[in-house]
DNA sequence: GATCATTTGTGATAAAATGATCAAAAATAT
DNA sequence: ATATTTTTGATCATTTTATCACAAATGATC
């Protein structure tokens, strides 16, 4: 009951993580050119922040760099990897093997970044049984015995917004923790759940409010 | 140079425009279920976000419930839509026909959403002068006869990341000053020019930061 | 028509995030 | 060897964002 026995432990704020993939990526390119070494204030150029940001964001999880001549590139991903847990290889489950599901499917760019797509599923009888490079689509009856295999805590939804609840409830049911939701809809979720969302209108929508109007019709 | 000469203009933080989206989203979702009236409570509870601050953000632009009954479903979405400057259709162009260039530019659910992919351009011979359902593809030279005809202000670029940055150097002094970028990389553009992302790997790497370790390999 | 249950819009308050500042450390120049 | 420049990480100040709480309005109920 002593002032000791409650330590307070640093919860780290939740956009503070969501910038550390993002340095990553950038950190990541430097290193591709042979960038040795870089500071938070080109890094922050590079990103459109503040250095100060940067630092600060950091800090929380350590001192990675070093006063005068700045943070070390291939130092910095490789701690930034164990930070976010990408110092490995993540199976990632997907639904919907439709026009999206395929570009999804057959991109090379997820392995050398932490993720593999290992299956593919959809309800459509014709697509069944149909390849996508090396992944066969299998029905959706196959997700809990797919996730249990490869402990899979991660699925991609690309069916359309009518059907994306009913998948995430399977989904969850077969026990995936975290759900990349593709279809324009939010979903409803227990706490435990996280969910993110890609939606290109979204972010034109965005776009358009400081747009001076110019439209095609209507 | 008294204080009435320079009235303070309320700028709206950027942070209440990205979610007027998700509340048009939504919104089209309850009135295409044929509901009539919502609040304030009910639409926090279907997006995870308080009544507080969906009522705080829609006050930025004008006062549009109704005491103890709510807000009217239709006339929201179409006050939304006019501050969104949705009410209308934008042509977009897009960079890039490769596979989520094909996935995007095949897509129907832009067109009721306020968008209309206008045009799609690479610069592989062997893909240009083919189709994509009505949409043929034209070689990037002819992006800014294209812009200034549609007198399009909105890009999407779809191409591998080494070429993201001079694309979008061709798109800027083309005219277009929107761009959505899928390539996995931060650009460079001048201030007056706004860039929005779309990248999966960002979303799986803040996931993991949450999940418990469970990897193939590495 | 008085009472009660809702729900909005908003000023006040609290919390969170960002930005500015600076001592200390390291590298480089003199 | 000393001075100068650079850059980090921490602290403090400011700005931004979110939450709280309530008067006023509305419709339903008795
Ligand atoms: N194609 C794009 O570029 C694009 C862009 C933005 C958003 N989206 C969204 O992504 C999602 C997929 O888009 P798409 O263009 O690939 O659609 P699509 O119609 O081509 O494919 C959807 C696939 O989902 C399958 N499906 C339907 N119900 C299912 C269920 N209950 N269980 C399993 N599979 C089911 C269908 O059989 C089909 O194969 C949609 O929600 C769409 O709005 C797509
Ligand atoms: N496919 C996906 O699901 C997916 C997922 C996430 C991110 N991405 C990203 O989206 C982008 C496109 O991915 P993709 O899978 O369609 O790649 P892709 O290789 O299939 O297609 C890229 C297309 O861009 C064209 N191109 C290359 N350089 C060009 C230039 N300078 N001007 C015009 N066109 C040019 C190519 O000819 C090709 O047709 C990439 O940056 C990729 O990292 C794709």
């Amino acid at each position: 009951m002593n002032h000791l026995s409650t330590p307070v432990l640093p919860q780290i704020p939740d956009i503070v993580i969501s910038r550390l993939p993002i340095y990553l990526r950038t950190l990541r390119l430097l290193k591709d050119q042979g960038v040795e070494v870089t500071s938070s204030q080109e890094l922050g150029e590079l990103l459109g922040l503040s250095s100060a940001q940067i630092r600060k964001d950091l800090s929380h999880f350590g001192e990675f760099g070093k006063q005068g001549t700045g943070y070390n590139v291939a130092y910095l991903c490789n701690q930034l990897e164990k930070i976010l847990k990408v110092d490995c290889v993540w199976p990632v489950i997907l639904v919907g093997a439709g026009y999206l599901g395929h570009a999804l499917a057959s991109y090379t760019g997820f392995e050398h970044r932490g993720f593999r797509i290992v299956a593919v599923f959809d309800n459509d009888p014709k697509k069944v049984g149909g390849a996508i490079g090396s992944i066969i689509v299998q029905p959706v009856e196959a997700i809990p015995a797919v996730v249990r295999q490869h402990r899979c805590q991660i699925a991609i939804i690309a069916v359309p917004a009518s059907a994306a609840q009913q998948v995430a409830n399977q989904l969850i049911d077969a026990g995936v923790k975290s759900i990349l939701c593709y279809a324009p809809i939010t979903l409803t979720v227990p706490p435990n759940i996280r969910v993110e969302y890609i939606d290109p209108v979204i972010h034109f929508q965005h776009m358009t409010f400081y747009l001076e109007k110019g439209c095609i019709e209507e």
